[in-house]
This record gives structure tokens, sequence and C-alpha cells, in this order.
RNA sequence: GGGCGUGUAGCUCAGUUGGUCAGAGCCCCCGCCUUACAAGCGGGUGGUCGGAGGUUCGAGUCCUCUCGCGCCCACCA
């Protein structure tokens, strides 16, 4: 604490101006965020970032859950860890195909060879866009990403960001593409990953499969139709469907065991209507009595519970619907009437929207439909980022094994939720609740374009059929590869396509089947083993609530599969960010305010000043209000700054040591402080950041009003011990509010450090309760508590008397059990009051009462304090 | 249908094991150029802590029921 140097550097008029450019270029020079990576694992915070998907714009909900964990972050750093704090880009998959597709006016056609020279449209006209190869088009992906990473990272420094930039990742890059390729590897090699020809859900637009973790249900309109099957006597069977045009796909009626109405029918067999095919009435346990009829069709495939019945009950397959969400032009096996391939042929090549439709006409008319849709509106399961329903199709996908049909792995998984801490500690419900509702494995291809290919190739036969259960494989040293331009062992391209040769798996991988391995990406897994060890696992895994089921999930399962343990010790999840109507946020409703814009308005300061005010895991109402009183927070400790070293300045001879506090106010603010920072410190151990910076603030705003009023006078003093005692004391409370406040508020913690401090305030130790309580030596906080009591005291008197704070006071007097602990700062209140008598009378009120007593001439006010 | 969370001054929220816990900031009102700060400072008015029971000497704080809101999950013909 000594200063002898006292070479304080205060400018005249400090300002916020410039300073986030500043220190953003001083902190880069400097490398104060470096991770030392010859410090052992003990000494290493460790944070598995949430890659942010580049190919949007920046929300301010990134802004506000990635200054939380920064929080985390500097607090660690300064109590003596080195931070592993990395940035990845999320700019594999979908969402990067269709910002290129916009942003260039183009379009991915497999089938078109390579262009070397081409280039995109100068004027990008979405309604005509240019069909380009795949390899054109990834090129054009990883040329817009490159040019968004920049911009984000831009943003993530102007708010002040701690990351180590030299530590970077994109999930499309070589790196990222070997991690997901070797990881994918072992799974195939260990049996956890596996190929599979099964019914999946199926997105129309975007010709792909989707998983089970990114399905959403939207609610639709429908309606039920009533509609005949029938004996063979010839009477009717009436069902409930809202998917009329799938009759042609229906394999069997289902009811209720217990259903008394259709005991007879079981074991039986009934005829479509239309199209004339004769099907199966079968019982089963999910046929719901109430539900219609109580008797439904099974079509191959109308949903998810129709894919449970065809498998337990066994039975044929049907499918109508291909992969371009159109009703193939083959009628399926059992359609075999004149009369049914006639229906069927006016129901060939039609949407689904338009074969319902010519059903439903042909059904009124053939007199099957009995009485008219009954108009409904009933969830329908969209792929989150689709807008068309899902069909089910049947086709081969890979698969990795999560829990979804095995009950051990499933128990294991949850298990693993338990080997971690959860911040906050309620969110793991979400955890355990997906993981047992999950009704399968984890698909983990797609049939897309941008994205990691799986790295396997398939001999053909000699008829030119890819042999499936043979498939090549390259070495892990080999990785990345694309088979689709790479040729597997013991080939040569020529042998591409042909029969005898070989082909390249067409598919890439789920978005999240790269980003699970986000810790094993980050921290070098097989790259740099020696960096990996020191980093994993992770100490900490910050993401939104939002994405437990993908994101976190799915890094539980590689980990396991992969290293025996979970990826991280804990994991905290954040809010959403609401607009003031209590909604999420969201750019469909045009409400999304542009970070950068918030930035340059109040400050990054004053922006992270609001998202730290959001407590962990909970929902946060976006608020431009908290960003003001952000910024005026932050002026404030600038112009507190100014004054404390000023004062102290003045104090040319005095040694600024411990021992020189010896004024019972000044050991009182350092007890009060000693209690601050201990809570701070407990707080942020729990990753209370918010309540870490309440207490900090309160105690500041106090230390502004009261104890700066308080001691202006004697701190004035250069002669006297209490002068001393007071500038010390200024400088020790200054010293730890800059290093407290540093993890929020990094460029002006930094800019006032900076005023009389050597070095970084980023890299200065955490502040330490026991240091001040030795400095505080017997100090009372009441002391503190009281005298502020009798001045606000005297101030409402002068505020009532409607006269300046500067007004003399003839006479204050003080009554009470607790007067001791106002008297012992007299001289303090006296002068800050301007109260010419002060009298101290000990009573047994535990309420300390003040009468103040003002000159004549002016209002007089006498009243007892509040309390 | 199952699960989780939440409901405290007009607004945004603190209230950690039940006993100065009825608070803070914003808003609003009234004052003040006070040599760190007028993009400031001082003072003040706002609430039967969603509702109803219960436990207790004592309950925003524990239990039960109930209402509202939000989110997650579900095999939703």
């Amino acid at each position: 604490m000594t200063n002898r140097s006292r070479s304080f550097r205060v400018p005249d008029k400090p300002s916020l101006d410039g300073i986030e450019a500043k220190w953003v270029d001083a902190w880069d020079e400097s490398g104060v965020y470096h991770f030392d990576r010859q410090a052992s694992r003990e000494d290493v915070f460790s944070i598995d970032t949430p890659p942010p998907t580049v190919s949007g714009s920046l929300h301010i909900g990134h802004v506000f859950s990635y200054t939380h964990t920064d929080t985390i972050a500097r607090f660690q750093r300064m109590r003596g860890k080195t931070v592993f704090y990395p940035m990845g880009w999320d700019d594999n998959g979908l969402p990067t195909e269709r910002r290129v597709q916009n942003y260039y006016g183009v379009r991915c056609d497999p089938t078109i060879p390579y262009d070397p020279d081409f280039t995109p449209p100068a004027k990008p006209d979405p309604k005509k866009q240019v069909a380009i190869s795949r390899r054109n088009f990834v090129e054009l992906c990883h040329r817009l990403t490159v040019e968004d990473e920049k911009v984000f990272e831009g943003i993530w420094r102007k708010l002040g960001l701690s990351v180590d930039w030299r530590h970077t990742y994109a999930t499309i890059d070589e790196s990222s593409r070997a991690t997901a390729q070797r990881a994918f590897l072992r799974n195939f090699q260990r049996g956890e990953a596996y190929m599979s020809e099964a019914p999946t859900l199926w997105d129309v637009t975007y010709r792909t499969a989707v998983a089970q973790a990114e399905l959403e249900d939207r609610e639709r309109p429908g309606a039920y139709h009533r509609v005949a099957f029938h004996r063979p006597d010839g009477t009717p069977v009436h069902i409930e469907t809202t998917r009329p045009e799938l009759i042609p796909a229906c394999v069997a009626l289902v009811a209720h065991p217990d259903d008394e109405r259709y005991q007879d029918l079981f074991g039986s067999t009934v005829r479509t209507p239309l199209f004339d095919v004769e099907v199966p009435v079968k019982a089963h346990r999910l046929a719901e009595p109430d539900k219609g009829s109580g008797i439904a069709m099974i079509c191959t495939f109308g949903d998810i519970t129709d894919v449970t019945w065809w498998r337990e009950l066994q039975l044929a397959t049907r499918p109508i619907i291909g992969w371009d969400g159109r009703v193939v032009a083959e009628p399926p096996a059992g359609v075999d009437s004149a009369a049914g391939r006639e229906a069927y042929a006016h129901l060939a090549g039609a949407t689904v929207h338009t074969a319902r439709e010519r059903v439903v006409a042909m059904l009124r008319e053939s007199g099957d439909l009995d009485g008219e849709p009954r108009p409904i509106t009933h969830p329908v399961k969209f792929y989150e980022r689709g807008d068309k329903p899902l069909e089910i199709v049947t086709t081969r996908q890979w698969y990795l094994r999560n829990g979804g049909r095995e009950p051990e792995l499933r128990d294991r998984l949850i298990e693993r939720g338990r080997e971690f801490t959860w911040y906050p500690p309620h969110m793991r419900a979400r955890y355990d609740n997906w993981i047992e509702g999950l009704n399968g494995d984890w698909l983990i291809s797609r049939q897309r374009f941008f994205g990691v290919p799986f790295p396997v190739w398939y001999p053909l036969d000699s008829n030119g059929n890819p042999r499936y259960d043979a498939p090549v494989l390259p070495d892990e040293a080999t990785l990345p590869i694309d088979p689709s331009s790479d040729v597997p062992p013991g080939y040569t391209e020529e042998q591409r396509g042909q029969p005898g040769g070989f082909t390249g798996d067409p598919d890439v991988m789920d978005t999240w089947a790269t980003s699970s391995l986000t810790p094993q990406i980050a921290g070098g897994w097989q790259r740099d083993p020696d960096l990996f060890d020191r980093v994993f696992p992770m100490d900490l895994r910050p993401q939104a609530h939002d994405i437990i089921r993908t994101w976190l999930f799915a890094t539980v399962v590689r980990s396991h599969f992969e290293h025996d343990t979970v990826p991280w010790r804990r994991a905290a999840l954040s809010g959403w960010i609401l607009d003031p109507d209590r909604k999420k946020m969201s750019k469909s409703k045009g409400n999304v305010v542009t970070p950068i814009d918030l930035l340059e308005k109040y400050g990054s300061d004053a922006v992270r000043y609001w998202a730290a005010n959001g407590r962990p895991g909970t929902d946060t109402a976006f608020d431009e209000g908290q960003m003001k009183i952000g910024r005026r927070l932050a002026i404030k400790i600038l112009n507190a700054t100014k004054f404390a070293l000023s004062v102290a300045g003045s104090d040319t001879e005095a040694e600024l040591d411990p021992a020189t506090v010896t004024e019972p106010l000044d050991r009182s603010v350092l007890a009060v402080l000693a209690d601050v920072v201990e809570d701070a410190t407990a707080a942020f151990d729990t990753f209370d950041y918010t309540r870490a910076l309440e207490r900090t603030e309160r105690f500041f705003w106090n230390l502004c009003d009261d104890y700066l009023e308080l001691v202006k006078v004697r701190a004035y003093e250069t002669d006297a011990p209490a002068g001393a005692s007071a500038r010390t004391t200024l400088l020790i409370a200054l010293s730890t509010l800059h290093r407290l406040f540093a993890p929020f508020l990094p460029f002006v913690a930094e800019e006032a450090w900076s005023w009389w401090q050597e070095g970084s305030v980023h890299a200065a130790s955490w502040p330490e309760a026991s240091q001040l309580r030795t400095a505080a030596v017997d100090g009372d906080p009441g002391v503190l508590a009281a005298t502020s009591e009798v001045l606000r005291a005297i101030r409402r008197a002068k505020s009532e008397a409607k006269l300046s704070m500067r007004a003399e006071v003839e006479r204050v007097v003080v009554t009470g059990k607790s007067v001791d602990a106002a008297r012992v700062a007299r001289g303090d209140i006296s002068a800050a009051g301007r109260a010419a008598t002060l009298e101290f009378e000990l009573t047994d009120d535990p309420e300390l009462r003040v009468d103040v007593t003002l000159p004549p001439g002016s209002e007089q006010s006498s009243q007892p304090s509040a309390g």
C-alpha cells in the first residue's frame, strides 16, 4: 500500500471518451490476457467458450451472456489463475449456407462441376439464384465467414472481453474438421456410431434429415376427417385423421386392446377407401380410445407414433412421400387394383397440400367421407429452421448412440449430469428431462453441403452399388479429408464412381456433431496434447439454457465416450433477454437493438453494467435505463478517483502506510470494506457476479455520499496524523474498489488505476479481506453508520429549510443508546455539516435521534431522525 | 399431460439459515452552483410482499391449496 513516488497522473477533466479504443490496444500490446501454457493444471481456469453463430448479426443477448463469462474470467485471473479463454466461431452448417445464398445470390448444385474462375453476381438477385458447384459454394462460405468473424471480433474487443485472441477456432476450420472426423471414426470403431436405414424425420425444404433435438412444435390449423374403411361384408369402420392424403400409405388400423367397440375387429382385415388395399386391424396400448373414434389408421409414415406401431407390430411399408415432399410417382406395393392405381395417379407428383385436397374430393365423391372435415388447431412438428411440416421418410443415416435406445447408457448419462456443478442448480432438471424423453439415437448426418464431411468411402460392387457394410476409412494422420475429392487408400481417382471402384459418403455432419467437441477443439486434443492436459476437463462451460438439450448434452456424450469423464467441472446457464413487453427479443419482431450502437452510445462499461445486473440463469429485461446508470457509475468512479488522488497527492511527506490509519471513522470504513470484499468474493465463487457487483456498488456510493464528504476537510490537514489517516484510508479504499470493479467495468477501472498505479488492474491481485481487517484494527462498522446517520439528519434539516448544504448550523444534539459511535467522529460531522456546536447525550433509546437547530433567520427545522 | 422457474412500491429488482425485512435504483415531487462530479448533489412521496389457509411467541422468508405469467419436455391419430 506504500506509494512513495506519488507520481499521480490525474487528468483535469476525466472522461470516458475513447477509453475503449485506448485500452483495447494497450491490452493487446501487453498481452495481459494471454494464457500461460507453462502453468500446471491446478493454476489454470479454462473456459469452454460458446462459439457464436457468425452467419447472423450479434444480438444484444450475446453481449449479455458473454459479459457474464468475462466477469468470471477476470475474477479468476485476479485470483491468480491463468485463464484459458479462447473464442470460437460457429460457421459450419445451414445458417451459413442460407446467408451465403442470400448474400451472393447463389445456390449449391452438387451436380455442377467446379469453376475455378467463378465470381459471384455483382448484384445478387434473390429470385434468380445462380447454381454453382459444391466446391464453389463452400469457397463462398469460407470467404463470407472470414469477413463475419472479423466483425464479431471487433465487437467482442470493444465490449472488453478478456479473451486470449491467440486461441481462436472456427467450427469449419481444418483443426475442427480433423477433430470431428477423428472423434467420429473412434465412435464408429468402438460401435458408438453406426449407419442405419430407417424412418427419419425429414425437412422437405432443405431436403435433409434432422435430429430430435432440432424439432419444435408449432400450432397449425388442420381438420379431422372422418373416413370410412370397409369390412369384408361392406360395413364401414370410421377412423378420424388429419392426414387423409396418407390413406394410400395406410398399412393397418389400430385400437386399444381393451376397447370393447373393436374387439371383433382385432385379427381381421378391412379395406382402405379409394385405394382398396386390405389392411389388418391391430391392438396396441398406445391407441387412445377417447381420441377421435378410438381407432386410427397407421401410415408409413404420418408421425412418430406411426413409426412405433410400424416397428412393434411389424407392419408393411408403403411410403408415398418423396425427399422433395411430393407424392412419389409410383404407387406403393399393395395398391394393386385398377381403381386404386387410378386414384393414386391423381396424387402422384402432388404436394402434400394438394394431395390432401384431391383425396378429400375423391372421398366425398365415393361417399367415404362422413360429414365435413372439422377444423382444429394442433401442434405439428417442424425443423426449428424450417417452414414446412416435417415428413418421415426412410433413408440411410449415421447415428450416434446417446441413450435413446439403451436404458443403461441413458442412466449413465444422467449420472454424468451430476458429476459437474450447475449454476443455477435447477437447470439440471432440463437435462434429466431431455434424456428421459429421448426416443432414439442421435441422427448426426445431414444431406447438406457446408459442414464436416463423413470421413468414409464405400466400395462399389460390380453393379456399381455401394457396399455400406464394408466402409473404407482413412488413417487418422490424414485427417481432415473430404471423401468427395480425396481418394481412399488402395484406390485411384479414376475408380471414383466406377463399378468395382469406390464412392465417398455424400453427407456432412450435424453442426452439433462438431460443436459438441469444442473442449477438444479449443484444447488441442491430439493436436497439442501438452495444452490439452492443462485445460481439460474445462473448468467452466457457459451457455444459454435453450441449448441444454443440444450443445450441453451432446458435449457430455462425446466426452463420455472418448474420455470417460465429464467435459467440465461446472456449467453456467445464462438467461434470455426480454424486451420491455416481457417477450423474448427476436429479430422478426424488429425490436432488436444493435449491440454496437449501444456500446457507442453508453460506453462498453455501461452496457456491461446492465448485463452484469442479470442474475445467472435469469431472464432479464432489456433496459437502456440500466445502461445510463452504468455510465453514471463509470463517470463517478473517475471523479471520485480524481478527488481522492488529488487530496492524497497534496501530501508530500506522509507515508501511506496502513499503520497511519488511526481515526475510528477511517477504521470503520475499512472494516465495512473488508465485509464487502468477503461478500463479493464468496458471491463470485458461486458465480453470482450480480451480487458481487451490487455489494461493491452500494459501498462505493455510500463512500462517495458520506465518507468523502465527512473527511473532505480533515484529509487536507497535511500536518496532522488525522489527515494522514484519512488520506491513507482513501487510497486503500480506492485501490480496493478499482479492483472490485475491474471484472465489471474493465475500461474505467483500468483508466482510473492507470492514474496512480503501475501495470494493469486486470493483472492485479483480487483484494483480500484479511489485509483490510489488519488495517482496520479495531474498526467498528457502526461508526460509519452512526456518523452517516447524523450527517443525513443535518442535511435533511437544511433541505427542508430550503437552505444550501453550505449553510451553517447553530447546534446539533444527538441522543440515543449509540451516541458514542457518532461521537468519535464529531470533528468530521462538525466540518461536513458546518455545525458549530455538537452535543451527545446517552439515553436508552435504541434509535439515534438528531435535533438540528438552524441559526435564527433561517427556516428552522428540528425533528428526530428516521433512524 | 409431466417438469422447472417466477409473481415484493408506477417500472427494474434486492431481501442467503423465519425475529429492525418492508429495502435499492429508476420515475415523480421539493430544494441546492457544495473548490471530485450540475450528464451533479441533498431531501421527500409511493407497497395489506399474487390469493386463501396452516405451522410458530413471531413468516415475503417454512408447509398445503389456489390464481397469473414464463420456459422446458411429451407417442399431439
